[in-house]
DNA sequence: CCCTCACTTTGCAACGTTGCATGCAACGTG
DNA sequence: CACGTTGCATGCAACGTTGCAAAGTGAGGG
């Protein structure tokens, strides 16, 4: 088995506390008792126990990150950021998924906390932001998107109204004046489609044109195959739309193989953009527009908030909000040419 | 703060003990002793430490999960099985990256080992099988790929050889005769890489094909970017291919945009395979012919090993080789048509 | 009425670590 | 030479839990 302080001083003949000195780097201990030490240490390959120094110190070095579902790529993305920012902390990551399952969005809220981890970062769906609270005997939350839970919790994420007024003002400075947007999601209180829905429709309202909505489509989930269906119900139903701006890439790449399929040529008959920037988009064909959302840096700050949140116990200083930068990125799939 | 057993016990006016059976559900109390105790816990919101739990009973419930790249979407899939089988355990999964690098992989397996984790699910990508050898004090190790540890470690697996075969099979079963292979890591002792040339080479053999060493793409990554590059050295070079098997989705899919890029028909002028079955490859236009693992079986059998190894302790049984199914799925980029 | 037995509850110890306080020697200073 | 100081090493206790063994209770049989 491994080997424990205790058998590591008996073989260097001092006491358990010197021994824990040494490995601690703490406290003055002489050079050649060190050595001495260092070399038991060293034989027996000791490690130290991180169950006892949990249960003695409090601390246990992760760091759980809850997020909808790890296969989506921008959350595959985000988190490959955030294990390797965390790893930069010594802290690892707990992967937990929800499934966008409110249920177990609140459960993982309630019973990971305060278990097992010393933070939570957490990217809810489906919860409203009056259950976000923080709950008794909680450990620090940063929030991920655009749930803010009425300013409760530390908070990460981009300008989605800005950002989705941007790349509407993009289609539309391309000439593009029926605009969908695909991507809402009506039954949910999710903040998110909810943003860039109004800044969907302040840009056109800014443009002077009508908002259709005919031309709104909501999904269930943010999948290629929910893109893809609504990108069919688009084209089924009379007017023709000449742009589409879909709330993630997911659905961006959906709606485009339909479009394709169906002898659309993109971005001539069709302009289609998304939202994250995931690799797939880079390499479609053709490449899709998307926003960018600073990625590192929302994986920088969030675990920022998480270390904030383990210093400093008393101060409780107020819920931070974080707004990382974005930037529109023009590919193929809403260029003026025939995207080659 | 968190309430302990000795809070729960004052207030429910019972012993430690008590409620340490309570909360177990062990041993026989008194229907009125439990409602009592319930309540008490209850009330206080008592959950188990698990650090204390850990630090007695010497299980933390943890098993990592050590990944090139959990940004990829083969792993991110793969992921988010284990997350999920791993829950159905009630374990949670920690997700560690290698980058592919072989002194972060070796650090893996003698680091976590041991210290926080019950088990530990690798994918070695550099690592030889001369290093994955069960250190001391080391917890079950799972092999997930083609690099089987002398037989050392449980391993699970797709039959590479066997399923390189059948797709290589049917490009020559659809009428290709200058098959490329792209893929090839000859600098790295990565065994997956081997096995689906090896399976590649004997379904040319046994056609009758000559193997074509200009037709042999090696490649850094697994990437898209490294896909596009091989696609546009196999183009630049003078021969012409009419098919490509890429080892992996993600380089078929770089490689069909450079294709596609330069004008070539999908497949009537080119042929594209991958391997893993990734969402985007059913998503792409065309869509990716490819072999499909059974990942759910994967992330089962995987977790399957590491229980087993848990719960028996002295047996120390031999090294299980699991293989997983997998089936050829054919789509568009194969077709006979003209991919719609 | 005592003894045995089943049922229920409890005390003790230990897992490996670290904060705190203290012991012990050698040192420099008055 | 006595004293305070410094440098180094150590012992005790506690974090929250559970395995083990034993103690307490009441009922039923001899």
């Amino acid at each position: 088995m491994t080997a424990s302080l205790r058998q590591v001083a008996e073989r260097a003949g001092v006491s358990i506390r010197t021994v824990s000195n040494v490995v601690s780097g703490f406290a003055q201990v002489a050079p050649e008792t060190r050595a001495r030490v260092q070399q038991a240490i060293d034989e027996l390959q000791y490690r130290p126990n991180a169950a006892a120094r949990h249960l003695r110190g409090g601390r246990s070095g992760l760091v759980a990150l809850a997020i909808p579902e790890i296969a989506s790529p921008y959350f595959g993305e985000l988190a490959g950021l955030l294990v390797r920012e965390a790893e930069r902390r010594s802290w690892m990551l707990l992967v937990q998924q929800t499934d966008g399952d409110a249920d177990h969005e609140r459960r993982l809220l309630d019973g990971v906390r305060g278990q097992v981890i010393d933070g939570l970062v957490l990217s809810p769906w489906a919860l409203s932001p009056g259950e976000l609270r923080r709950g008794p005997g909680g450990v620090p939350v940063v929030l991920l998107g655009e749930q803010d839970a009425d300013g409760l919790l530390d908070h990460v994420a981009v300008d989605s109204v800005a950002a989705s007024r941007e790349i509407t003002q993009h289609l539309i400075a391309a000439g593009r004046t029926r605009i969908a947007a695909v991507g809402l999601q009506p039954h949910l209180e999710n903040g998110t489609a909810a943003r860039r829905l109004e800044g969907y429709r302040r840009a056109l309202a800014e443009a002077g044109l009508p908002a259709d909505p005919a031309l709104e489509i909501p999904v269930d989930r943010l999948h290629r195959a929910d893109g893809a269906a609504a990108m069919s119900r688009l084209l089924d139903a009379g007017p023709r739309a000449d742009a589409v701006f879909c709330f993630s890439d997911q659905l961006a790449l959906g709606a485009m193989q339909v479009a394709l399929a169906r002898g659309l040529r993109i971005p001539r008959d069709l302009a289609v953009a998304g939202f994250d920037d995931v690799e797939d988009g880079r390499y479609a064909t053709p490449s899709l527009t998307t926003i960018s959302p600073d990625k590192e840096a929302i994986a920088r700050e969030a675990l920022n908030c998480l270390a904030d949140r383990l210093g400093t116990r008393p101060p409780d200083r107020p819920a931070r909000r974080v707004v990382a930068a974005h930037h529109l990125v023009i590919r193929d799939s809403t260029g003026s040419g025939d995207g080659q």
